[in-house]
DNA sequence: CTGAAAGCGCTAACAT
DNA sequence: ATGTTAGCGCTTTCAG
């Protein structure tokens, strides 16, 4: 393990030339810096980051904390997003250490002591519960923080969300625009930030349509397969004159249309269907579905830019990422009879 | 940022006692032990881990090096894997670096440098192709390195791998156990080593039941489902009366059923058709896929496992981890006319 | 049982 | 343009 002591002793000069020349300092000698650059490739001498590191009070690193990651569907979600942050992370020359947790480790480890464990320069925080303490924890803990998926509760950590109510309002103004009036509407469960912002979204929509609320059309499920099908089933009981259903996640409109097809229902001749997501499987599976799309790669790499940005003192702020309508074999428009 | 210096200062301790009492060193009176104990739980101490690793030599680190993380269908495969060595890394008390790569990174970068540059104490090495440069420099790197999905070319390195062999060998049996006799075979592309395998276990199986062996029936396809779509375009105009498709990757099996029904065909009625893989829309997607199943979590956990092992020198060694046959509703007993 | 001192590999004043 | 020195936070002889 070559280290710069190696270096210098066959360069004939003192480590802190060598130092410099390694680190391109203007003032050393063109000569001395060709010799030095020699010597360390033929070494193959790699700069030793745990003395970098304390020395310059800085890791170059990362943590991207991803909260309940092995969650049975969660690479539908989570993999481009992770794939993102590492693209980024990596062409900024920064390395990313990925740590799972849950609410209940968040309850046992602070958030700071988990930072400073492994001295995070910043650290990117993924599918926390709007409830879990890590929330609370980032914005006191001091290290520059940016949240995905929950809006920044303080400028001192940043966010980067999908543009939820929007979304939420495009699918419901187009199957309003399809002309469905009795829309059902299966939201995440109520521990997500994103749930609260797609029932505002289901909500706006209506209204500014004229069309009233009803907060029977209205169900919680888990975000995966089994509850889009149960609260389906549960809804369409009630409502039985509905002709079209959103969905907060494209997997519980899978489960739904698995129902669907169970109880009876055509899909897009009796009912239609928008999820909301855009993950792979919408484009493989029949009927494909019509659904908002989140482009999640982006959304990992516009964090790890705001987390280099707020490490360079750059307040925190809460950036909202597009999300777009993908109309395709799900919805259909209804004809009046 | 409190630091074992702050400790002995308010303990009237040296930092030498501190340092031991904080390490649980027998040699600590209990009650100076129980001083410091609480005073760094005051301070909310964690040690620096830039200098731990300074002077252990041990960084409490592995790399979890992936190739082509960033491919499309990546997710459905590699997800689980990353999950495994998380969840066992942090059992065990390492934490991961993700680090992705590609051929064309691989040839920039060395292997070693690309260790050393973070000191790894280990490392796992996922999605690399048969003749990726990362395989040979593991061999000589001098980094306990576990390869994942290609045998160990050395006792260098060690790899954990699935049956191949035998998942394809119980496919083909499944196949003509139902009364197929003319069983077309999508492979993956030829720079993954396990399609040398699959081969391998279907030539195998077709041998062992007295079936002679037919390169025509075989094509070989990228593994995602646009390439299994079109291998079987190809593959059944030139053998029209072949009954049954044994696909080297779940993706590749839905991308061929896209197409058998494009071209009229009905599954599992005209044809049965096995993948291989056992990802999670398997379940979902309709029809139900008979599928070769392995445990990517645990071949996740399993490397890890592994690699602690070399890391305390035992010479690797080759795992394989048993894949399992599912039928499904994919396949069909072939009823003789 | 405890402390003083050295040193891990590196960078950064501060000379020269 | 280069070298000397100190020190980052920690562990570990070595002495007491």
């Amino acid at each position: 393990m070559a280290t710069i002591k190696d270096i210098a002793k066959l360069a004939g000069v003192s480590i802190t030339t060598v130092s410099r020349a390694l680190n391109n300092h203007s003032d050393v000698n063109r000569d001395t810096y060709k010799k030095i650059a020699k010597i360390a490739r033929q070494l193959g001498y790699q700069p030793n980051s745990s003395a970098r590191s304390l020395v310059l009070k800085k890791t170059n690193t990362i943590g991207l904390v991803v909260s309940n990651l092995t969650t049975r569907s969660g690479h539908h979600f989570l993999f481009d997003i992770i794939c993102g942050v590492n693209e980024q992370a990596s062409l900024r020359h920064y390395d990313v250490f990925l740590i799972g947790t849950n609410t209940r480790q968040q309850e046992e480890v602070q958030y700071k002591e988990l930072c400073r464990r492994r001295s995070f320069d910043g650290v990117i925080l993924a599918g926390l519960k709007i409830n879990d303490p890590y929330i609370d924890q980032a914005v006191q803990a001091g290290v520059p923080t940016v949240l995905l998926g929950v809006p920044a509760p303080s400028d001192s950590v940043g966010s980067v969300i999908s543009d939820d109510v929007g979304g939420s309002m495009s699918a419901i103004q187009h199957l309003i625009d399809y002309g469905h009036r009795h829309i059902l509407f299966i939201n995440g469960h109520q521990e997500a930030a994103v749930s609260q912002f797609r029932l505002e979204g289901y909500k706006k929509a209506l209204e500014k349509n004229g069309l009233p609320y009803d907060e029977g059309k209205v169900a919680h499920a888990n975000f995966e397969i089994e509850g889009g099908g149960e609260a389906f089933a549960a809804l369409i009981a009630k409502n039985p004159n509905a002709t079209a259903v959103f969905c907060a996640s494209d997997l519980m409109a899978y489960g739904m249309l698995g129902k669907a097809s169970e109880l009876g229902y055509k899909v897009p001749d009796d009912i239609s269907v928008v999820g909301f997501d855009g993950i792979e499987i919408t484009e493989i599976m029949k009927p494909q579905l019509t659904t908002i799309d989140q482009d999640r790669f982006q959304i990992g790499t516009s964090a790890v830019n705001m987390l280099l940005e707020m490490m360079d003192g750059t307040p925190g702020y809460t950036r909202v990422m597009a999300s777009k309508l993908i109309i395709r074999d799900s919805t259909k428009m209804l004809v009046p009879d």
